[in-house]
DNA sequence: ACTGATAATGATAATTATTATCAATAAGGA
DNA sequence: TCCTTATTGATAATAATTATCATTATCAGT
């Protein structure tokens, strides 16, 4: 029986939920699901639609409420793109980067595992910042796309 | 007598404006000076807000309409921060990094000469997308937060 | 400089997205 | 199963953006 990555992340959500005192209800169930399941970033409305696929649906509401919640608690973050600003996705452990395809917003997570240090001594050393987080987004077209 | 290049985007600006059949009205001028002159990416509330500081200003259908006109001519374009994503910056040519002082704003373009075609290509090999496009951005603190 | 055609504006209504309110409901420990 | 209360759904309120339309002002052509 194998446990997919899906799985995966919605089962430690759950617990993270439960440790910190929050109830997993149906709603919430609902939302976690969707973004687990989600190849692409998705906007709170985004989210809201693709409940209504369902015979029981949370309102809007409580869309708002859970996404706000997994945010407090660092499961999800917000992805940026040129087209919109609002699009949900899993946090996942360490520093990536992103590459999404522009046709049909698939995302990819890379491990930011590149090395950027010296970029950001030589723009520390320019400009008198200093520098403690960085974006690094690439955009560009899937190879389901590019057919 | 120097230019500024404040003095010179405007100028650029208007230019750009005429040659392509718009014209150069008072409101339009208001919108584009503030966004100019600004050391911060402004959100287009800002820079309504912003503009009700002079005696006579635009309404804000206007500023809007503004912000329209100036990105579909590419003389704009906007920036994401983790805590907002409107945020207008004048666009600059060629390719840019951005560095965001999470304190107060204050935004400084960095030339985008730094080699990551490297890091690009491994990429493209890895995932099968082909990337023609990236963001770079960093966050930390200026000179003038970190006294 | 004056005039006329019309692009653009201001005021405001309409739309859309998000947040707040509160009585009814359901999660989960005892 | 019961009880406490966190959470929900329905909806009102707020905020941001877009559309409408009569009036105004830009600027090309005299």
């Amino acid at each position: 029986m194998e446990t997919s990555a899906k799985d995966h992340i919605l089962s430690l959500w759950q617990d993270t939920l439960h440790r910190h005192g929050f109830r997993v209800t149906r709603p919430r169930q609902q939302v976690m699901e969707i973004i687990a399941s989600s190849t692409t970033a998705l906007t709170p409305q985004e989210i809201y639609h693709k409940s209504l696929e369902g015979e029981k649906f949370p309102g809007i509401a409580s869309i708002y409420r859970t996404l706000e919640m997994l945010d407090q608690l660092g499961l999800i973050q917000q992805i940026h793109q040129p087209g919109g600003c609002h699009g949900i996705w899993p946090t996942v452990e360490g520093h990536n980067h992103y590459l999404i395809c522009r046709e049909c917003g698939q995302m990819k997570v890379i491990e930011g595992n590149e090395d950027i240090t010296g970029y950001i001594a030589k723009i520390e050393d320019q400009t008198g910042y200093r520098v403690d987080d960085h974006w690094l987004q690439f955009f560009g077209t899937c190879s389901g796309c590019l057919d």
